[in-house]
RNA sequence: GGGGGCGUAGCUCAGUUGGUUAGAGCGCCGGCCUGUCACGCCGGAGGUCGCGGGUUCGAGUCCCGUCGCUCCCGCCA
């Protein structure tokens, strides 16, 4: 019934309304829960996810997984207008040791033998489009045996989409469209389609990421040039041996000596020494560095990173990579701890060109920076494929980022067995060792593949980022923990001698404690 | 595998330089009030200070170990 007028609380969604009760009866018991269900208050999160029953009552988890619902329809529906088969490919399958480590089960009827959970539907989707099924998507479940992190989970959902006769720009026209619309949906305000393709060593360059959050500036510029050949010892040593000097300008900071100190911390965790710190003055430093530099020097510096005074610059000068990801951290860091992302904002751009193959210290060999799937691409300014070089190789790969997050990914495919063995050559698989891991790919492209491509998307961070919330266990109706367990069921757990037995296992450790061994964290 | 942060009542937290019976708000229980909507008032219960060891006359506080959660590096084709 409505209320009357002088008790109308408009502050209340239902403040204009009573209920008016005829008869009450309890349909089932309720304890009281261990935390407050009525209200989105912070509560620790090992006892939300024990109790993740009550904690999805919550308004916070209940629009979190209603946002998820609404992005997936629309995402099934933009590409059923289009023709699209939703296709289910295998969950059971076989373990390609290239890449994550797998989860593996245990084959019951082949002693000895295991199925891998898929990392991804990459095969299967390929073979889909050498059986003529031109355009494919799949919500796909995926399988990861890594570390986590506060947007990774052990088993994740992907929107994986596949199809033929394509090139990259046929793919990103679709892309743009689609999540245009999931944006809209998802209320992120972004900017007209299309969005800006940068390529990935400009990403690194001026970003020092290849997912650069372009919402604000702080740009990074190279500096080797300008401070070439000075007094600085420390600059001087790490260029003689390669290395380069980058800087950003942080803007008119005034900073105090244990701040500067945090930001060399950051730096620190991606191997660089520290960061130094000048401040702008008068056209020249402020610093006890600038005896070290020709006042030549220090006015190409400033103008590099277009500095005024009171800008406070910071440097970093170490190997390209270390150089180029600790300033990019630190920039990161700085946008955080200042707030110099504008409120409202959102950047979707894509990252493009990047390198074909990455080279592996510590295997001492080259790895696909994608995939081994992936089409290559000349080396810049050439235009044949030439393998006697592969560091210099590019793909036909392309990352749809926003803000700093790496929504998807994906590329064109190799359609032929011969360019899919030069690439398994390049990565140090050998002819017996790609047949024997990828015989049943080679073979299939044999039977005339089209040309194909696709992409993935990463359904659990697309939620995160629309539902404003900082971990991806908020966007997953019963995520694990960050070591990879889950408070509610207490998985994973031991299994007992004879399940083992049945599939031809033995424990190398003794098993813990069998039965509610997750009250171990002492939560009562 | 490595580094940082956290762990005190059901929940969220405070707890000075080590020092009496470890506190607050919310929640819970009992009572009162009854046009309230974060109701109000009175009273009450509730704590192995994550766990184990050590230093000390004395440890929530200091040291060592360990477990759990979390963030980051490595890892994530």
């Amino acid at each position: 019934v409505r209320r009357s007028p002088e008790t109308v609380n408009p502050s209340l969604p239902t403040g204009a309304i009573e209920i008016s009760v005829e008869a009450l009866e309890p349909l089932a018991g309720a304890l009281t829960p261990p935390f407050p269900v009525d209200e989105d208050g912070p509560v620790d999160e090992t006892l939300r996810l024990r109790y993740r029953y009550l904690d999805l009552r919550r308004e916070q988890m209940r629009r979190a997984i209603e946002l998820r619902h609404a992005l997936i329809a629309t995402m099934r529906s933009h590409l059923g207008d289009r023709d699209f088969l939703e296709i289910e490919t295998p969950i059971l399958t076989r373990s390609t040791p290239e890449g994550a480590r797998d989860y593996l089960v245990p084959a019951r009827m082949s002693p000895g033998s295991f199925y891998a959970l898929p990392q991804s539907p990459q095969l299967f989707k390929q073979l889909l489009m050498i059986a003529g099924y031109e355009r494919y998507f799949q919500i796909a479940r995926c399988f990861r045996d890594e570390d986590l992190r506060s947007d990774r989970q052990p088993e994740f959902t992907q929107l994986d989409v596949e199809l033929s006769f394509v090139d990259e720009d046929d793919i990103i026209d679709l892309v743009e469209g689609l999540m245009t619309e999931v944006f809209a949906v998802g209320n992120l305000p972004v900017p007209p389609i299309p969005w800006p393709r940068l390529p990935y060593d400009e990403a690194m360059l001026r970003f020092g990421s290849d997912r650069p959050d372009t919402r604000f500036g702080l740009e990074i510029r190279d500096v080797s040039d300008a401070v070439r050949g000075s007094e600085f010892k420390v600059f001087e040593r790490v260029l003689g041996s390669g290395g380069v000097v980058r800087a950003l300008n942080a803007g008119p900071l005034e900073l105090a000596r244990s701040e500067l100190d945090g930001l060399s911390e950051v730096v620190q965790r991606y191997g660089a020494r520290a960061v130094a710190p000048i401040y702008v003055a008068g056209g020249g430093w402020r610093s006890n560095l600038e005896k070290f530099f020709t006042p030549e020097q220090v006015a190409a510096v400033n103008r590099a990173l277009e500095a005024g005074d009171g800008d406070l610059l910071l440097f970093v000068a170490d190997r390209a990579e270390v150089a180029a990801q600790s300033l990019g951290a630190l920039r990161l860091e700085l946008a955080g701890r200042y707030g110099l992302i504008p409120e409202g904002r959102h950047d979707p751009l894509w990252v493009v060109d990047f390198p074909m193959f990455g080279y592996d210290e510590t295997g001492a060999r080259w790895d696909a920076l994608h995939h081994p799937f992936t089409a290559p691409a000349p080396a810049p300014g050439e235009t044949e494929l030439s393998f006697a070089d592969p560091g210099r190789l590019r793909s036909r790969g392309y990352d749809l980022v926003v803000d700093g997050n790496e929504l998807g990914g994906g590329s064109i495919r190799i359609h032929t067995p011969e360019v899919q063995r030069q690439v398994f050559a390049a990565i140090g698989l050998d002819e017996d060792e790609a047949e024997a891991r990828f015989g049943f790919l080679l073979e299939a492209l044999r039977y005339g593949a089209p040309p194909h491509g696709g992409i993935a998307f990463g359904i659990d961070r697309i939620v995160t980022l629309l539902a404003g919330r900082e971990s991806i266990r908020d966007a997953i109706a019963f995520p694990k923990t960050a070591s990879g367990s889950d408070p509610l069921t207490g998985a994973p757990a031991p299994v007992d001698a004879r399940q083992l037995a049945e599939l031809g296992l033995r424990a190398t450790q003794p098993a813990p404690e069998p039965a509610g061994s997750r009250r171990a964290d002492g939560v009562a």
